[in-house]
RNA sequence: GCUGGGGUGGCGGAAUUGGUAGACGCCCAGGACUUAAAAUCCUGUGCCCUUAGGGGCGUACGGGUUCGAUUCCCGUCCCCAGUACCA
């Protein structure tokens, strides 16, 4: 072997060789357990960045692990390349968005290629060309049939920078999922997938995955479904006989009710403008004039309304009652009215503070120590000192308190004063039905998935609007409906389709004449709902895959992405996944049974003071000077110039970015590699910082170096066991051995990718620490110093599989390296990785003392006599009255004393 | 505001879930090798006191439970993320 480690030569060696052998092409093997592993697929902008390498660091380490534990890993890679930038590119430098595209795959394909992820490439997937888009219009026609696609009419959530529609997931916050900019409000006809059919199911399924999932991602999703439980109540409008539904989860606050609130937009209100007065309209035009309004993030809407002059019923005790439109209440949700009830609710309560409505309490505590405050109180019984509060008087919800909104007990309710709120909600929702004016309802925050883009770089929409047959599908035979290549693009929010009469113009598949085709194309997030099913059979030209392939491999077993995509594809997926199982096209109802959200990769940005302008760093001359948190307090550069720094995601765009071929033409992707997982736990945010990837570099070195040290000992070193006492030299470093083995798969099992690393590095200092030469070791140690280097760079692989091939071809004494010697992931010995004697720590009234060897499962009195004994624990006891002695059998001692 | 997650050396981070706090790496300092430098190797490195042996203090802060608390409980402060009137 080299003297030296010459990265780019190994690297490029084995990069060769896999692609030779189709080392990572994977095929059915029944006999084999499957593995799928997967990454979020990347969109290709041009370049790679450090996500990405984060990302496909950590999936290329579960691979490889699955890999050499004898799965059958498949391991896939694809493009998610229809979107918007190819489309901004195009309007920006007139380029095709075709070529544009596809330039970029093969640019960032080389950088995947360079990093040496094992992917298998046969399976390659792109969703910019007919065979793939065409099975989108494949789902959407069957999602047609099912009735799961629609289109209507509806306000749409519109980005202005974009010029683009978006989905509420990608409007989530009131903010573009692309751009960041404010979203609006604009009335479009829209096509939508009816995700909302499946919201229960998107809520229990987490049963079957929760345990696999971050917690972060679940709470976020079930927030985002939103599902609230509670009741219908019909309010009538005195003298017109009209009535106003009302959602509400209080039910049991209803005789708290002050007044109805209905959504400017509300049926009701349109229907009586012409009976309220000018002044009224005209609050109620700018109310809806500031609804549509786009919301400013983190700004809170002052409450506003109007009273209407109506007048509606408490159906429950006859109670007349003004129906007011206000601004807060919402249109889209539930039945975009509320009944107000400000002694229980906070927004309410506000409402009514501002317009003067009367507040009324009907729920009291149940602990009545806490009602004062109308708050709900910890009472820390602990402390015995306690406040008795005094009751707030019946009737009153008192002036400045907040709304008391939590259960209680009803008060001032008629017939059911004295019930608690969970008995009078579910009593009084059965008593609204029985009496005919209200019933149980659940609804939910989550909306359809509208999928209707005015744009053109997507898969167009395979529906055809005929003047004599309405909406008529296209036909299965026809697809895919292609996307033209020479389209102009404007960018201005129109559909670009719509400007190509050789597109627009068709023929009815149903009656065979002139007809018109949609010239919207799908939301990009349909393509990488189910690219992931593609991968299994990514050549079928008839079937989007043939089940039999997706029985074998699905569900995915680890996927590996951003949390960005928390609710948004991550929600699409499952929803996808449910079609597909209604389908009958899969068996199973969740598409990824593990699920690991990597943290950002960020880095220091620089800004000029005066000139706003981004300051590269740190190839640029920036000093900086940190705080104790190692927080910048202050930055300049080299000219004097005081700079404003931030932390930002890293993009080439913002400065901070770090170009992975330079990283890997410096380090190799082997040392890159190995940093990026090593740096931090993989779940955290990962500020970059150059200085540290020098350590992972250093480290591979010295795993070569010794290699090369003891290759030749090694390879005269006996095939059979070598010693097992570790009080030996050979006997410890086995130990050692076999302990890191066990460490390490433990590790990997858990998905920590940085501890393994610190226990190889362990491993590896504790032979350089066996302090002989290997001409002079005996043949126990050759034996205890191969097993050790080869476990070592075994468990390298997962992070640095090319110097792992490399140095495993060393070891084997053959050209082949690790998959082509059929080599495994080392199994620990765990007699061996035992001790034998261990160090036990004696404290004397908690304070650590001394330490003690002794065997493993002496017998606590043994140890007890044997630490008293001990003379440094007796300059402690001696004189003083030992109380007791606790005894954590192989753990600790703890000796008592009176002081 | 609400919900969730956090706060450990100069830095990234360990710590078998109640049992030796700070593994491993980075940075820094000193030494060896070298004509010199780089590379490599060795040593030190939480803070304070001490000539040494050693001692004291330390996991945001204040309490509590326990033989023993980074870990559990109560309270306070701060940071990060999600969310934005969802009735």
């Amino acid at each position: 072997m080299d003297e030296k480690y010459f990265p780019k030569k190994i690297e490029q060696k084995w990069q060769r060789k896999w692609a030779e052998t189709g080392a990572f092409e994977a095929k059915v093997d029944l006999e084999k357990p499957k593995f799928y592993q997967l990454e979020m697929l990347p969109y290709p902008s041009g370049n790679l960045h450090m996500g990405h390498v984060r990302n496909y660091s950590a999936g290329d380490a579960v691979a490889w692990f699955k890999r050499l534990q004898g799965f059958n890993v498949l391991h896939p890679i694809g493009w998610d390349s229809f979107g918007q930038p190819a489309e901004d590119a195009a309007v920006k430098r007139g380029v095709n968005p075709r070529e544009w595209t596809d330039q970029n795959i093969e640019v960032m394909r080389g950088q995947l290629e360079r990093l040496g992820l094992s992917y298998d490439w046969a399976r390659q997937t792109f969703a910019h060309r007919p065979g793939y888009y065409k099975f989108d219009q494949w789902f959407f026609l069957k999602m047609f049939e099912m009735g799961m696609a629609y289109k209507r009419v509806t306000k749409v959530n519109w980005c202005e920078t974009d010029q683009a529609t978006l989905s509420n997931e990608q409007a989530s916050g009131g903010l573009c999922w692309r751009c960041g900019n404010p979203v609006t409000k604009k009335d479009l006809e829209q096509w939508f997938l009816k995700t909302t059919a499946y919201a229960d199911q998107l809520l229990d399924d987490f049963r079957q995955i929760e345990s696999g999932w971050p917690q972060n991602v679940v709470k976020r999703q079930q927030d985002w479904i939103g599902r609230s439980d509670g009741t219908l109540l019909d309010f009538e409008v005195r003298g017109s006989g009209e009535k106003i539904r009302v959602f509400t989860t209080r039910v049991d606050t209803v005789y708290g009710v002050n007044a109805v609130i209905v959504a400017a937009e509300h049926p009701i209100v349109e229907a009586k403008l012409a009976v309220m007065s000018a002044n009224v309209v005209d609050k109620i035009v700018k109310i809806r004039a500031g609804n549509a309004k786009p919301v400013e993030h983190e700004v809170e809407v002052e409450k506003d309304g109007v009273d209407t002059g109506l007048i509606a019923v408490n159906p429950f005790n006859g109670e007349e009652l003004p129906v007011w439109v206000g601004n807060y209440v919402m249109m889209e949700y539930g039945a975009g009215a509320v009944m107000s009830v400000p002694g229980h609710d906070e927004r309410d309560h506000e409402f009514a503070k501002k317009f003067g409505l009367q507040i009324r309490q009907v729920i009291v505590s149940a602990t009545p120590a806490s009602a004062a405050g109308g708050q709900s109180v910890n009472g820390d019984s602990n402390t015995g000192v306690e406040s008795a509060a005094p009751a707030r008087p019946p009737g009153d919800a008192g002036g400045d308190e907040r709304a008391f909104a939590d259960y209680g007990v009803l008060t001032n309710s008629g017939e059911w004063t004295g019930h608690a709120s969970e008995d009078a909600k579910q009593g009084m929702t059965a008593f609204a039905a029985d009496n005919g004016f209200g019933e149980a309802a659940t609804t939910y925050r989550l909306r359809d998935w509208g999928v209707s883009r005015q744009k053109f770089w997507g898969a167009p929409i395979p529906i055809i609007y005929c003047d004599t047959c309405g909406i008529v599908p296209e036909k299965y035979e026809n697809l895919p409906v292609l996307l033209p290549d020479n389209v102009p693009i404007s960018g201005t929010g129109e559909s670009p389709l719509a400007k190509l009469p050789e597109f627009v113009e068709t023929t009815c598949p149903n009656c065979g004449r002139p007809a018109r085709r949609e010239t919207d194309t799908m939301d990009t997030f349909v393509d990488s709902s189910w690219y992931f099913y593609r991968y299994t059979d990514a050549a079928n030209e008839v079937l989007p895959f043939d089940s039999e392939f997706a029985k074998y491999w699905l569900p995915v077993d680890q996927y590996i992405g951003g949390d960005d995509h928390a609710v948004m594809h991550l929600i699409y997926s499952r929803f996808w996944t449910k079609v597909l199982r209604d389908l009958g096209m899969v068996e199973f109802s969740e598409p990824f049974t593990r699920l690991l959200t990597q943290g950002m990769v960020v880095g220091e940005t620089f800004f000029d003071d005066e000139t706003g302008k981004r300051v590269y760093f740190p190839s640029s001359d920036v000093s900086v000077e940190r705080d104790g948190k190692g927080k910048i307090t202050s930055a300049a550069s080299t000219n004097g110039q005081s700079l404003k720094y931030a932390i930002e995601r890293m993009s080439k765009s913002k400065g901070n970015g770090v170009d992975p071929d330079e990283m890997v033409e410096i380090y190799g992707a082997d040392a890159a590699r190995l940093f990026i997982l090593f740096a931090a736990p993989i779940e955290n945010e990962l500020v970059w910082n150059e200085a540290g990837i020098d350590g992972a570099l250093r480290f591979i070195q010295r795993v070569w170096r010794l290699v090369l040290k003891w290759e030749t000992a090694m390879a005269e070193s006996p095939a059979s066991q070598g010693g097992t006492d570790p009080g030996t030299r050979s006997g410890k470093l086995r130990q050692k051995t076999h302990q890191t083995i066990k460490r390490v798969g433990k590790s990997f099992e858990a998905l920590q990718f940085n501890t393994p690393v610190a226990a190889l590095m362990e491993l590896s200092n504790a032979i350089g620490d066996l302090g002989i030469e290997p001409a002079e070791a005996t043949a126990e140690e050759r034996y205890a110093v191969r097993e050790a280097v080869t476990s070592l760079v075994l468990m390298l692989t997962p992070y640095s599989p090319h110097v792992a091939e490399e140095l495993y071809a060393v070891l084997a004494g053959n050209e082949d390296g690790i998959l082509a010697n059929g080599a495994r992931f080392p199994v620990p010995d765990l007699d061996l990785a035992a001790a034998d004697e261990i160090e036990i720590p004696v404290q004397v009234n908690g304070k650590l003392r001394a330490r003690v060897m002794a065997a493993p499962g002496t017998p606590n009195a043994e140890l007890e006599v044997m630490v008293l004994a001990n003379e440094k624990v007796q300059e402690f006891t001696r004189g003083r009255e030992i109380v007791k002695v606790v005894v954590i059998p192989n753990r600790l001692v703890n000796i008592v004393i009176k002081i």
